[in-house]
DNA sequence: CGTATATTTCTATAAATCTAGAAACATCGA
DNA sequence: TCGATGTTTCTAGATTTATAGAAATATACG
């Protein structure tokens, strides 16, 4: 995972109605939800929320699956994990000793 | 971990040259680093990094301590393994079935 | 005291983002 | 085909953030 990924995604989850929405995804586990779903459970006018979602999938943090007039979006577990380990990633890469 | 702090820390990762100086910091181990190291190693003039500084205190990732002349500047590692965790925290949480 | 050093605050401009109503678009069912 | 449903795009004003030069502050040293 490289800086530029890392903080697009980091962006993404930097603003509380957009955690929101990933949370609720997040709970929502590989099934995902419909964006009405999550409209419901957060309350976000939709077109907010559909401002909202590109931003989280631009980030690759969300995908969404469109199948005739619904459209599911899931959390990107595996992107998820990667950026948690980006955090510490280096950490204390620059106190190694001459090992 | 709340979500209103979680997002302030995220919200703090969201930025290239921020996530560099974070970045720099979490290499550095607990030992710190000055301002003026940071700002050697990272080529940001002084004023643009010290208002990134503060972004990244006042969301709690990073640590100043002055003293005489120098502000020493550490990575709050606590703080940043509670961020890692909060993004899969409640995974799949709305998916149990009824245990 | 006066000067050099380390860092911040002030200031201003440019750019990005947030929000949400209204309109548009696509798809399904009757 | 027509109306209902689910979702997006358009639009625009308000707010936030980014950047960095210049001035200010604080401390140390001679």
């Amino acid at each position: 995972m490289d800086i530029v990924t890392a903080t697009q995604g980091f962006s993404a989850m930097g603003s509380e109605p957009r955690m929101e929405v990933l949370q609720t995804l997040v709970k929502a586990g590989k099934e995902g939800l419909l964006v009405g779903d999550i409209q419901q459970r957060t309350g976000i006018p939709a077109s907010t929320l559909a401002h909202h979602l590109k931003f989280l999938a631009s980030a690759g943090l969300v995908c969404a699956d469109k199948k005739g007039r619904t459209i599911t979006n899931r959390a990107n577990f595996d992107h998820l994990e990667s950026l948690a380990a980006f955090i510490l990633e280096e950490c204390c890469a620059d106190m190694e000793t001459t090992t």
